[in-house]
DNA sequence: ACTATTGTAATGACATGTCAGTACCAAAAA
DNA sequence: TTTTTGGTACTGACATGTCATTACAATAGT
């Protein structure tokens, strides 16, 4: 992890003064790391209401679905050097901030499984472990993201977004699901 | 990170008794974590070859795959600390264990987009784009690794394996194909 | 006797955090 | 106008702490 001597250098201010707006270093890197599970946490809670919101009415679930996942990537794309942190540099790191990941990763969980299960009550998903099938989305999501969406500054998120969600969709589509229909209504523009 | 006080308190030795095996902490760590990564690469090899003879024979391929997919689980699990520190624990802490992930996960990455190419080329896949797919079956493997086989220890790797295979089946499968029969050939016991 | 092991104490590299002092500007006092 | 004063932002040498690593005398094992 970067020092405070690092840091300082790469800002170009004294020593002293990083202590003027900071009490600690521990302090600035929580501080950053909470704005970005903060966002995170309502990019989700937001996913879910519109979701639902969908099931209720009974109408553009699929498409909803996309939607949700380009948030999602969209916020990361946003994010990149957070992005990076949060998932790769500073998993070992902090006490704390482990505690911290695993409140957001239970919260996205949490949120992702009541989906599913809405899904699977409404006949639009296969008989299957939903908890399983929770952290395949989650993992690969993650994955892709890393993989994809930091390392090259002109991927097309919609798309990537697009290809996500067919995936997923097609391993998730009941037997007797219409896949080319499943799949219309939630990607292809109209 | 362990500090060389707890290593040797762990292992019931004196100080200087771990300085007569290692030059030094970063050595062990390297060692170790070197080790993991080489039995996983030459699983990841042989995993190669027997699909590419799945192929060659033009029979058992899906049954191939799931059983290499047996195996990776199998190998994570039977190494759950060190997959713990390699995946989790390590990430941005060394300049060179991040150099060797890298090198690892570019190699797996390798030989997964060449297996899926050779199912695209034998119409066993519908038309996709294979970056990505390696991506999704990657991050979800290691994703479902770290959540469901190293917590628990009570759990099924078989019913693991075919859940996470009929997944990706049912997700890569051509429109025209038959999805009972695939899954039937690489899941059910016969 | 000889060797391998031990554990305490010392060392040094490197990290964070502190604080007396500098630079600067603007307003008050002369 | 010039000088003094006060306040704010900033600085970097220094204090302090942590931890890998080394040195070595004492001890156990053969």
């Amino acid at each position: 992890m970067a020092s405070v001597s690092d840091i300082v250098e790469e800002a170009g201010i004294g020593r002293g003064t990083f202590y003027l707006y900071f009490d600690s270093k521990r302090e600035i890197f929580l501080e950053l790391i909470e704005a970005f599970f903060r966002g995170y946490a309502e990019l989700l809670e937001e996913n879910h209401r519109r979701l639902e919101e969908a099931f209720r009415r009974r109408s553009r679930v699929l498409r909803t679905w996309r939607e949700n996942m380009l948030r999602v990537l969209e916020y990361h794309q946003e994010n990149p050097y957070l992005t990076n942190i949060a998932y790769r540099e500073a998993l070992g790191k902090d006490e704390d901030f482990s505690a911290r990941v695993g409140e957001l990763s239970s919260l996205a969980r949490e949120k992702l499984v009541d989906e599913f299960r809405m899904m699977y009550d409404r006949g639009m998903m296969r008989e299957c472990d939903v908890e399983l099938v929770t952290s395949v989305v989650m993992g690969s999501t993650v994955y892709v993201v890393m993989e994809h969406l930091l390392p090259e500054n002109e991927v097309d998120v919609e798309s990537l977004a697009d290809m996500i969600v067919e995936y997923h969709i097609r391993a998730l589509i009941p037997e007797v699901g219409d896949v080319k229909r499943a799949l219309h209504s939630a990607i292809e523009t109209g």
